[in-house]
DNA sequence: GACTCAGCTGACCGATCGGTCGGTCGGTCG
DNA sequence: CGACCGACCGACCGATCGGTCAGCTGAGTC
């Protein structure tokens, strides 16, 4: 056992969402059982439910987490006061950023779009703020889009097909596992220069797709 | 062996597939058991093993009956002999219209990328031929972007980078089931004004996207 | 009649699931 | 010292999972 006096050691609660985290990006929420989370961590299965009620509570406190990393940087890009020309730049490149950063964010997202807890309404107090966190992360992009537009700067699309569109192409793209890096010759997706090369490719993509006078490049940026 | 014999009116065998596409659709290939499946088609758990060697089996031919639908569609006008500009046109038509056709087939084709028995490379022959039509559609696609490329009809992206935007904007929409239709204020996806929609922005969003002189409208071209 | 055989079935199997329960251990406080 | 406590554990529970098996049925064939 750990000495008690030093300052925290990892903390087993951080240690269980950490590995709950690889396992449900990895396997879904019931492709994973409380026994194999238990041994990854290095505690006995009852130890779980010692810091988490259930299994639901310790999916959604992992997807919690994972929203508010996400949204902790594309939130102030989408809500910023440049134009939407340059904000939308900046928020490809920070939706691609944030999801980069951490490869369990997009698989867990994307499954979480299909898992039972989610999709009934049955809320857990931390079902609810993950609902709350989503939904607020999609209003603000919507906003967005429709200040792009209403201003002039995008041509005049349907606001939640484009948001369709945007996530749908930035979030596959690093949920697409073992697939992906088939279609990309075997490396990873997650390389310095594949992520790279995709915060370009979508920058450009979208900048021409919704901008109604792309002309000049899809605009200056340093973000990270 | 193969049954050279029956080709019966409802058949059991096709009623199982129906069912349990609506079943893998909704819930998975983990969320669903063979007792549920049994029950909607209204026969006992041991008669499907009686047409299916096994779960994953069922899930395969289920898996390859969608891919070869949507190939029916796509693969034809991938390979055509219209020019880039046109068939971009076309294909995400192609691809809208077959995803709309069978509400299952954007979800079952999503989930597939997670699904276990896929991820590991295990393999029975139906298996075999879901990831041969798989590769060969992906393929044809990455084939068809380079020709408008080479042509210099498109811009110079990077052809996986494309690939991986295009098909995760448009099979996402189409599979994000109840959270897109929230999205959309609560009408469904499928209905005919909404795929029209998704058909007309969908269309415009990558023919400015990539073609490189996006001048004139997305849509069919007069032949000159 | 006798025999075949596809279609179907209920009873059953071992494994695994999420979750519970009673209890141990070490540390802290009065 | 004894009381209390959070962390942790092994054993166990009922339910459900995919899959097996012996056997029933009815139509077709000689």
């Amino acid at each position: 056992m750990p000495h008690p006096s030093t300052a925290q050691v990892p903390g087993s609660r951080d240690k269980i969402l950490d590995v709950a985290e690889a396992c449900f990006a990895r396997s879904g929420l019931g492709g994973v059982g409380m026994r194999e989370i238990a041994v990854r961590v290095g505690l006995g299965k009852s130890s779980l439910f010692h810091h988490f009620a259930s299994k639901d509570r310790l999916y959604f406190e992992v997807l919690g987490r994972t929203l508010e990393r996400i949204a902790r940087r594309v939130e102030p890009v989408l809500r910023g006061t440049a134009s939407p020309t340059e904000r939308l730049a900046a928020a490809s490149d920070a939706l691609v950023d944030a999801l980069a950063e951490q490869p369990t964010s997009a698989p867990l997202l994307l499954r979480s779009l299909f898992e039972p807890p989610l999709r009934s309404g049955d809320l857990s107090p931390e079902g609810e703020k993950v609902d709350r966190l989503l939904l607020q992360l999609i209003e603000d992009f919507q906003q967005f889009v429709r200040d792009g537009i209403d201003g002039g700067a995008f041509r005049s699309v349907s606001v939640p097909d484009t948001t369709q569109t945007i996530i749908g192409a930035a979030v596959l793209h690093f949920a697409s596992g073992d697939f992906g890096e088939q279609l990309f010759g075997g490396t990873s997706l997650f390389a310095a220069e594949a992520v790279d090369r995709r915060r370009r490719e979508l920058r450009e993509f979208f900048h021409r797709a919704l901008v109604r006078d792309p002309g000049m490049a899809a605009g200056p940026v340093d973000s990270s």
